[in-house]
DNA sequence: CTTTGAAATGAACGCATGTTCAGATAAACA
DNA sequence: TGTTTATCTGAACATGCGTTCATTTCAAAG
């Protein structure tokens, strides 16, 4: 048998991309097979080969889809105008986007070491320009004097770290609602780095 | 050619540990064989089972190991008595233990999902027991109405992905010294969770 | 009803994996 | 000096890996 009825490019090629983005995220990308993967999609391991060149191609356009999505839902985000409102629009919305790309987010941070040099040079790239998002907000604030930080980007990986850590141990219909989340973390920030 | 001259157990298994704490940290536990970190050591792939059950247990060794420093080095270290005094410790404690082992830090937060089920229980137990020490600082000060924290839970969360994220950027001789890197890490925790 | 071509199979490729073990070696002891 | 024993080698094992490709299938176009 091949082709099973109704099966298509433009169904099996984002299905792979689904099967290899939860796979990656629950086993790490050295420990999961492109006949896992295969098998996740219902398909032989041969046919993913007509969607991704190779394993490698496979987390990197994960990863580089993940940071390209992050920078543009920013971009799209209406932003406060003083240094506070542009934090408070940051935080919330870093958690809020992490929050729900759990998987996402944990391969993009758990395998960069897997990526080939040249792949990684562009996912830093694209990491580097979010982190100064943040970094731009928080010298702003300092030179406002809203903000007392001593180093800027200490206090944005700080941020980032402490933000970011959300998806460790939020879990949906849980304790706490994503906006008592929200609200908590980004009351924690803000005096963090109030002046 | 066998058994070169010198070579004892009592110096080849230390290293065979600190040979697969180095490539674990540096390439993940699924991508390092057991022929690399012979290699590394300077044997053939047998003779590491001199010195180690199987591939699993050399990672649940070097992490149980890791979790067992920590805490020890927690209970040896001298304490503050007010939970403001001891938020201080804690912090510059974490500081400096996580700096001073990154490969086996890295490992203890990254190959979590490489342990088999029992020993993951036994690593997130020793977890836990960390976690309930700032957690019960935090517990404390909030009741002492030192700090305002509405949920002890996430702002220890918060915290400790604040602190361990200093590994991901902090190099020896870089811009800052460890002792100011402590401070400012302190300075933000202690306003973030203030009353 | 026939032709076409995208989509998928399934077998094969060379190579690497974790682990075992009989045998070789050299240091320690008698 | 001869014997023992801890230490290590080197080959072998079954299994799985990423990737390629000739072949087969089937929906749609003519």
């Amino acid at each position: 048998m091949a082709r099973k009825t109704g099966s298509h490019s433009q169904i099996t090629g984002p299905r792979v991309q689904q099967a290899a983005s939860k796979l990656f995220a629950r086993h790490g990308f050295a420990a999961v097979s492109m006949r896992q993967i295969a098998a996740e999609v219902g398909v032989q391991a041969g046919a993913l080969y007509l969607y991704t060149p190779d394993k490698q191609s496979l987390l990197f356009d994960l990863m580089q889809g993940h940071m390209q999505d992050l920078l543009a839902a920013w971009e799209a985000q209406k932003k406060g105008r003083g240094p506070l409102e542009q934090l408070e629009a940051f935080v919330r919305f870093h958690i809020g986007f992490h929050l729900d790309r759990p998987d996402a987010v944990f391969i993009a941070y758990m395998e960069l070491r897997n990526l080939s040099e040249e792949n990684f040079a562009v996912i830093e790239g694209l990491r580097k320009r979010y982190e100064d998002v943040l970094e731009g907000i928080l010298r702003e604030g300092q030179q406002a004097g809203v903000f007392a930080v001593p180093d800027t980007k200490l206090a944005m990986m700080a941020l980032i770290a402490m933000l970011t850590g959300v998806n460790t141990w939020y879990r949906e219909g849980g304790r706490l609602s994503r906006d008592k989340v929200e609200a908590i973390y980004w009351d924690m920030a803000r005096k963090a780095v109030a002046a």
